[in-house]
DNA sequence: GTCTATAGCCCGATAGAC
DNA sequence: GTCTATCGGGCTATAGAC
């Protein structure tokens, strides 16, 4: 396994300012026009910068992009651990579907790591995390009321992270159909959760989806690890 | 409102072997290496051909994007029409999710239709009527059976093509965290149902999934349309 | 840290001959 | 229906001066 540490050129520092603004110009961009309208002269032109400056801080336009999904994977992990700690954790899940940019640049980020092994591997950890984050937050949640949703921890938050990401992504296509069904479900279903499982007491025994019979593990306590592994693919 | 229709040019006709050939390539280059990678250049070299067939076929390129997209959804219809036909409706639906160059297809396009107005126009299209045909399957099935699922048949397919969609698409990027659970919960509540809603007998009154209550308005027979509204785009 | 200059290639789209 | 030729542009990435 080799490191990829050539270093045939200088390259900038990552506080730099200008690798900042970089970064912002390149998410503006994506969200706007897509991933492909990202070259090192658009990105320079919209930053009011001149173009080999994409080079003086990034090898390649594929390191960019990596900075990218981190940076913005980075920001949504801190709002998720934000929102679940100041919520209901299923209802943070679902809540969490609806921020327009993020969803529009998770389209472009999934599109490029089907093709892309280093932005792949980027987007597979953000998933990751967040979910253990999530399974995590909804676990303690259970075990502090000793309440059980007749799903496992995972089940819940996969199924509800799939909802609110096939709702909102139809809806920026102008899909509405069975929307105001499906979301009226959810919702009868988060209050019934919140009101077997409030926020802060104790003991409540039966289930409050009644969805079937599981067999509920636990994902046990999560930290949030920082970037583990090869450490850049820059 | 115009109609664009322009002709300065020439162009081939829909049925020409060529012109297929090109939506083949068009297609196998976009699942390979992403739309981006689709170019005249590109294109007829994979289809043994030469570039300036591409326009002599579509003005632009993204009429030929819209081409792929149509071919690809009027297949993807056809196979889910003889799935509901063949088999319980809801599993057929679960299993639609499984066809790795679809789902590839769809996240090409998803992405496309995001700053692409024609094609957003298409997806919409397609993803609408996938979702009337399946609920008209589910309904009917439902009605012959005098069942009731304790939601919507909308959003009983909402949240199975979600859950559906999610695991695939996340399988391909080799997550599967928390998807062992999920899958089994479905695969569950899928026999649940098929034991309470039998594929060809009568009556069954028991909510086949108590997921809560909810009045079951029924989307009503539906037929598979062909293009309405404004022919095309080209 | 930012600049000029440049190599070498790919792009969409059209015109008009055959 | 397919070809040759071509316009006018954009692209990544590097080298080396300031």
């Amino acid at each position: 396994m080799k490191v990829d540490s050539r270093k045939g050129r200088r390259r900038g520092s990552e506080t730099s300012a200008t690798r900042t603004a970089l970064i912002d110009a390149a998410e503006q961009l994506i969200c706007e026009e897509g991933y492909p309208a990202v070259s090192a002269r658009r990105l320079a032109s919209k930053a009011g910068l001149k173009p080999q400056l994409v080079h003086y801080y990034f090898r390649t336009m594929d390191d960019l992009f990596v900075a990218v999904v981190r940076r913005g994977g980075d920001r949504s992990l801190e709002h998720l651990v934000k929102a679940l700690a100041s919520s209901q954790p299923l209802r943070a899940v679902w809540n969490a579907g609806n921020d327009p940019r993020a969803t529009t640049l998770s389209v472009e980020f999934l599109a490029l790591a089907n093709h892309r092994k280093a932005i792949r591997a980027e987007v597979k950890r953000y998933a990751e995390q967040m979910r253990m984050v999530q399974a995590a937050a909804l676990t303690r949640q259970l075990q502090e009321h000793g309440a059980d949703l007749g799903v496992t921890p995972y089940t819940a938050v996969v199924l509800t992270v799939a909802a609110a990401n096939l709702l909102f992504m139809e809806s920026a296509l102008g899909i509405s159909l069975g929307h105001e069904d499906t979301q009226a479900f959810i919702e009868r279903s988060l209050q019934k959760i919140e009101s077997n499982v409030p926020p802060s007491k104790s003991a409540e025994t039966s289930p409050a989806l009644p969805l079937g019979t599981a067999n509920s593990r636990s994902p046990g306590p999560v930290k949030v690890a920082r970037r583990r592994g090869p450490k850049a693919v820059r």
